[in-house]
DNA sequence: CCATATTGAATGAATGTTCAACAAATGGTG
DNA sequence: CACCATTTGTTGAACATTCATTCAATATGG
């Protein structure tokens, strides 16, 4: 799948940046990095911007300093502006992907546990930072006006909800529910993206804990047989 | 209250507008219309540009063609780019404001119907439809980045918050549920949130019908007592 | 020495803002 | 009512700035 190459890809190139950040950081000076350390590099850099100035006042020069480059060296790795935002995006989801699916996996075989599992990883650090939701909100932003970025979400999309649904269904024979799986499903996955719309707003009352908070409340009301 | 000013002048322009509209288009032309309406029909011709367009790629020449304006009006009657999107988002809120106050007040004294109205109220065609969500979601993917477009949203978006705390409460006690009343409201508005934003994205699985579906199916799941 | 990566200045397009000229309404005056 | 002066609204071209892109020159690693 064309997914796993570019997970690949991005695994090697953090390895790898941390390595030199480890030997020394002179490295990035010069040619002793990949060209994927690179993109890597470029492609954190974005984010950086994306978070701080939002997606209008993202520049190249901007993403170029944030990395301590040059100005033309973007054009050089990746065609363009618009091919810089699109590998960002794509990293981005690559990157949910694999913490979605890792937390899956160790969910095992219970599909209630499978379904908390899924909720949490929402709120995990490591994807649930202002400077990840900062990005994300940028990318949303601009969404609905840009044919690519609309493609690349609703097709991952689409898959989670699949899956929400699913589990939606199991859990509702099992427990005797009397709502529509699908229903249900559409009510969950759209409160764990309210929950991340608020905090990259920055609402005083949303924080890290108060969403998982609401996130196990929704399951307790919605699935009390296997919640409560 | 500034609010109510500001929602009375609107009303009076969108009425001065449609009469004018009634009688000729060519009163657009010449110096016919007064201030208050040419703001709005250039806040209009905003709205539509951000729908169309996106955030970012919004330009001043893009607003004064949709409203059917020279270049230099705009910088007449707005002092900048940055004031006439303050001025569009500040409108979109108070007519939000407005259609949930009415939607509040229509719905009599039993909280258990005020909770339903309110949230009847985000899906109706007036407030959500494509142009105005896209509109919203211009503006969110740049209000982190933006001191002024955060400070507008957070004072008001408190308001409501507290009222669905409130009405949480008393339905607690009524219903004897064993929920947090902040918990559950958090819950319930970052679900309405999030059902907005698949509405925005054009997500296939999410139409109004099925938005509205989805939140109400919440309500049965955290209120039985009240909407089983 | 060759292929490739990197730099930074040059270029050109896009865009927000300014402004001088013009037009329309307003109000005062004979 | 007619006339003119003043205020106010409108236009479109000119201007300055910002920014993505290009590219010739340079540096680096193999």
């Amino acid at each position: 799948m064309l997914e796993t190459v570019t997970l690949m890809k991005n695994a090697e190139a953090r390895e790898a940046l941390s390595e030199s950040a480890r030997k020394d950081d002179a490295e990035k000076r010069g040619r002793k990095a990949s060209k994927e350390v690179r993109q890597f590099q470029l492609i954190e850099a974005t984010i950086d911007s994306l978070a701080k100035r939002g997606y209008a006042e993202t520049t190249m020069a901007d993403v170029a300093d944030g990395a301590g480059l040059s100005r033309g060296i973007v054009n050089f790795h990746f065609e363009s502006k618009e091919k810089l935002l699109v590998a960002t995006l794509q990293y981005m989801y690559d990157e949910y992907s694999a913490h979605w699916r890792a937390a899956l996996q160790k969910a095992g075989d219970d599909p209630a546990r499978q379904l908390q599992a899924l909720v949490w990883a929402d709120f995990d650090r490591s994807i649930c930072n202002k400077r990840k939701l900062a990005a994300w909100c940028a990318f949303w932003g601009e969404a609905k006006s840009r044919p690519t970025y609309q493609a690349l979400s609703s097709s991952r999309d689409a898959y989670y909800q699949q899956v929400f649904i699913d589990l939606c269904t199991t859990l509702k024979q099992s427990g005797g529910y009397a709502y529509e799986p699908q229903v249900m499903a559409l009510a969950l996955s759209a409160m764990l993206e309210g929950l991340w719309l608020r905090l990259m707003m920055g609402t005083e009352d949303t924080t890290r804990e108060t969403a998982l908070q609401a996130a196990n409340a929704f399951l307790a009301a919605a699935f009390p047989k296997h919640y409560g």
